[in-house]
DNA sequence: AACAGATTGTTGACATATCAACAGTTAATC
DNA sequence: GATTAACTGTTGATATGTCAACAATCTGTT
């Protein structure tokens, strides 16, 4: 048999790789943020934040975290439950809230930090700068190559 | 300022990268199985149990899925509604069911399969055999290092 | 100024995912 | 053989995610 069946060979077993990689990091992420009873999807969003002391509107944060602006209702909602950020009303433009952290959010982004840095590191030891370049360019065309799919699925 | 935050650097931008990557195929992956009315969940459970005459018992799937037992239970129910895959008990075990595909599963999986490999292919355009390699290396090792984590956290 | 079109956040319906708890079943140990 | 321990699938609570539809608001064109 000489299958040229492009679910066998190296170019697919990466790409599952890559799913599967995804998959078992965000399920590391899952106890490690549940220390401080966050989860990933919150810290992420808060970890945003907490670098932008003028707030962010809600689709601005959509757009950084690849989710729908719907998502971020609930997770701004839970986080704000939380005590950790607050809508505040945007002058300029009342259509949208600007999302801040609150001093308790970033004290808590703040305690954070460190440990996710050391688990960043543990995650990504012994791999040498110059693989960590092809990997990310390797992925970056993969990426590119998929939105390139999308759009040309909905206008051939 | 000499920074060492490990935020900055090739590993940190590579692992976001994965992140990213996963999160635009699987965006990606939506519209596409939507033409059959199909999750990708669904998709990947039914591609799965199509090549198990025997079927799979769910725990099974759960662990092939990589994910939790319970989710199992939904997606089998969803796509036993529509009738492509069957639960059927299992003489040798009275704990579990085997999930069947139906003809009915197995010739529309039949039908998705051609236009799955093509999309395969356009996503993985220009990647070269030792690339995917080194892809495939370098994710799986990020994988271990993720895993090792999450061991030593519970067990320190 | 007035209108049409686009944008923003929310809501409701639903799929996907986790976890704890449960009942039923099997396996292991005494 | 009886008891204990482990495993399997389901359920309910909850978080995350998508999408369509909606009201409020802004923008651009006339």
């Amino acid at each position: 048999m000489s299958s040229v069946a492009p679910t066998e060979g190296p170019q697919y077993r990466a790409l599952l790789q890559v799913l599967r990689t995804a998959e078992t990091l965000w399920a590391v992420s899952r106890p490690f943020f549940e220390r401080w009873a966050l989860s990933s999807a919150q810290f992420n969003l808060l970890n945003l934040v907490a670098d932008h002391p003028e707030g962010l509107a809600q689709v601005e944060l959509s757009r950084e975290l690849l989710t729908h602006r719907s998502n971020v209702t609930g997770l701004v909602d839970r986080l704000e439950k939380k005590d950790l950020v607050v809508r505040k009303a945007a002058a300029a433009d009342r259509r949208l809230w600007r999302v801040v952290a609150t001093a308790q959010g970033r004290s808590l982004v703040d305690e954070i930090r460190p440990a996710y840095h050391a688990a960043v590191l543990r995650v990504v030891e012994g791999i040498s700068d110059a693989e960590a370049e092809g990997l990310f360019r390797a992925l970056s065309f993969m990426e590119a190559n998929g939105q390139r799919l999308a759009v040309e699925e909905t206008s051939p």
